[in-house]
DNA sequence: ATTTTATGACGTATGTTTACGACATACATC
DNA sequence: GATGTATGTCGTAAACATACGTCATAAAAT
């Protein structure tokens, strides 16, 4: 057998398993939630909305935007944040082409 | 304003959470991929196609199965995984659900 | 100019994940 | 029974994530 192990993995499942990690907290799913409701956008707000301290709220939208899901622009004294629709989109059509790709042939055993 | 903080987050926030976790190392998109591509199904092939060591793959392999997304049955000395179309299918409505939601209406500021 | 309000940055404790070597198990073959 | 092969479990070090109190900044209102 003349097998050698794989130098890395590739920039599609880094990008993947990353946009997947920011979606890995319930905190961060109700955010962008809220966000697509448009039932606010304020920092302040947000953190109104989840069992969590503003301090961490902070923190969970800092991480959205540093990802790019997630866009915020100063308002004045507040801070409006959105969503990033490329990065939706992108998102979307990276997880549904793997689960349609594990769905194809899922018999194996 | 009469706002009250959210006791908790929805069981579908968390579930989804959870599944967005189990994606979230490329290792474990890479073991779908290839259970996918039924190019092998036996955990030391796995570990052999991947820059891990074998014990990475294994417990890699563990938390995949413990969350529900591949199975593993024992097939004489080797262990046979495979995916789980049940679990691929509800990934598949779940994430197409947060993204289709935060497509719709995406311009709020 | 002082106070208030909205927000992010910093520090830090606690918990979780990742990675892997070493050891254990269990079947198969000699 | 000894040896080889495929695999999982244990222990553990290092890195990373989570949560939140406190402090800093900066615009708005007084």
């Amino acid at each position: 057998m003349t097998y050698s192990k794989a130098t890395a993995f590739t920039a599609e499942e880094q990008q993947l398993a990353t946009l997947a990690k920011a979606l890995s907290h319930p905190a961060r799913i109700a955010i962008i939630k809220l966000l697509a409701q448009q039932k606010t956008c304020i920092s302040g707000d947000i953190a109104q909305d989840l069992p969590l301290s503003r301090t961490t709220v902070s923190q969970h939208l800092q991480e959205l935007k540093a990802i790019g899901l997630i866009k915020g622009e100063i308002d004045g004294l507040k801070v409006c944040y959105c969503l990033n629709p490329e990065m939706m989109k992108q998102g979307k059509t990276q997880f549904d082409a793997l689960f349609t790709l594990a769905l194809k042939s899922c018999d194996c055993c």
